[in-house]
RNA sequence: GCGAAUAUGGUGAAGUGGUUAACACACCAGUUUGUGGCACUGGCAUGCGUGGGUUCGAUCCCCACUAUUCGCC
């Protein structure tokens, strides 16, 4: 069956939903944040730590699985879930993001066709299309599918944004119309920058093609965060209120807030498990650095209230110890933990939508989490 | 006891008679938002073994001392 999305409840004061998604591995409650694994694991973490952290869907990445190790290859595993062996839903990105991060020179790679980019991995010359994305999707077999789109860099002019928003909507199509999966879901993407009128006209014209949920991208793609939320504001009012609403790639936990405020359900970020394997954590007093000196003979653990298993098992001073060392263990520990910060603070969301009180809990959240700052 | 060589930051080490003593590692701090798996950006010797001398000026030249290493007795 295909997942569905259930809205439940609209907050009073604000935009923020509660929902539930029902799928073929059992119902998640949303707003929810999707921990990403690229490749088909979440670095360093096993899907018995993901149950652990109470993680819901997961992220893989299309790009990465059709250069390794193949979506042939995934397919004769069993697909995706049966490969990695995680027994959750799973959403695979398009590539689309490799768009803004590998193709060198847009005007000339970025063609109506598709996109030409470089391997990262032996630098052969590759070209990706929207049907070929979707039909790699296929094969990997996950629960949603993304169109394949353009996330442009930002600041991009008018004019170049306006072509591209039209290219990704011709792109959208294209891939929809290849998109044949009785048990797959496939979301169409709202670009448009900072530009209100081309995020309400990809918007209109995205939700004309019917997808099974929408995402807002290109965000989080170097602008501040005051633009960051004003194009989810353009966006989001011409979403329907019956479909999921995802925004691509935003984790820091201000953000998450913010996007819930405006009417997010799903968010998906590499921040957490990326800053762990630099030695850094979410805390609700802030972010932190285990490199610091002053965490030397801390011996307790990185949040108080935090009901992770690193948490409950180890302190400040030997994750820093295992940090400076080098030891892969610490960035898994990190990783446990902020992935499951970022869980958990979701729980608080959707516990604070459900008694009308999200405005007051992000108050309380910020006073907290600024607070070393003082 | 005699002879020789060397003495530069936490470490390994470049270097020059004259503005800010190279580089690397370590250390310290910051960054990271649809992941190019250990990254990126900064900071870090008011000082060149100690004391004296030569010189307008010495980390660099000279002398003594001290330490280390090697060789000889």
């Amino acid at each position: 069956m295909k997942l569905t999305y259930e809205k439940l409840k609209n907050e009073k004061d604000t935009l923020a939903r509660y929902g539930i998604i029902h799928t073929d591995y059992g119902d998640y409650e949303t707003p929810m944040f999707m921990p990403v694994g690229t490749k088909a694991t979440v670095k360093m973490l096993d899907p018995k730590e993901l149950y652990d952290v109470h993680a819901g869907i997961i992220l893989a990445n299309t790009y990465h699985l059709w250069l390794r190790p193949g979506e042939d290859l995934v397919k004769k595993a069993g697909g995706l879930h049966q490969f990695m062996n995680y027994d959750g839903p799973i959403l695979t990105d398009s590539g689309g993001f490799q768009v803004f991060s590998l193709a060198k020179n847009k005007e000339k790679d970025i063609t109506e066709d598709g996109v030409h980019f470089k391997s990262h991995i032996d630098g052969a010359k590759l070209f990706l299309t929207p049907e070929k994305s979707i039909e790699i999707q296929n094969k990997l077999d996950s629960d949603i599918a993304m169109s394949f789109d353009e996330c442009p860099p930002y600041p991009v002019s008018y004019d170049y944004m306006k072509k591209s928003v039209e290219r990704t909507l011709r792109w959208a199509k294209r891939g929809k119309e290849v998109h044949q999966n009785d048990h797959q879901c496939l979301f169409g993407i709202v670009q448009g920058g900072e530009f209100e009128d081309l995020r309400k006209w990809s918007a209109i014209e995205t939700v004309k093609l019917n997808f099974d949920g929408y995402s807002i991208g290109g965000t989080s793609v170097g602008e501040d965060k005051i633009t960051m939320y004003k194009m989810i504001d353009y966006s989001v009012k011409y979403l329907p209120d019956d479909k999921l609403r995802y925004l691509m790639g935003v984790g820091d936990p201000l953000d998450l807030l913010e996007g819930v405020i405006r009417g997010i359900d799903i968010f998906d970020c590499v921040l957490p498990t990326r800053i762990a394997r630099h030695g850094q954590a979410f805390t609700r007093h802030g972010k932190i650095n285990l490199h610091n000196l002053k965490f030397k003979e801390d011996f307790t653990p990185l949040d108080d209230h935090c009901d992770c298993d690193t948490c409950k098992n180890y302190t400040k001073a030997y994750i820093r110890h295992l940090i400076t060392s080098d030891e892969g263990l610490g960035g898994r520990l990190l990783s446990i933990h902020n992935i499951r910060f970022l869980i958990q603070m979701m729980e608080e969301i959707r516990q604070a939508i459900k008694e009308d009180r999200l405005l007051s809990y992000k108050d309380e959240f910020i006073k907290n989490y600024e607070q070393k700052n003082k």
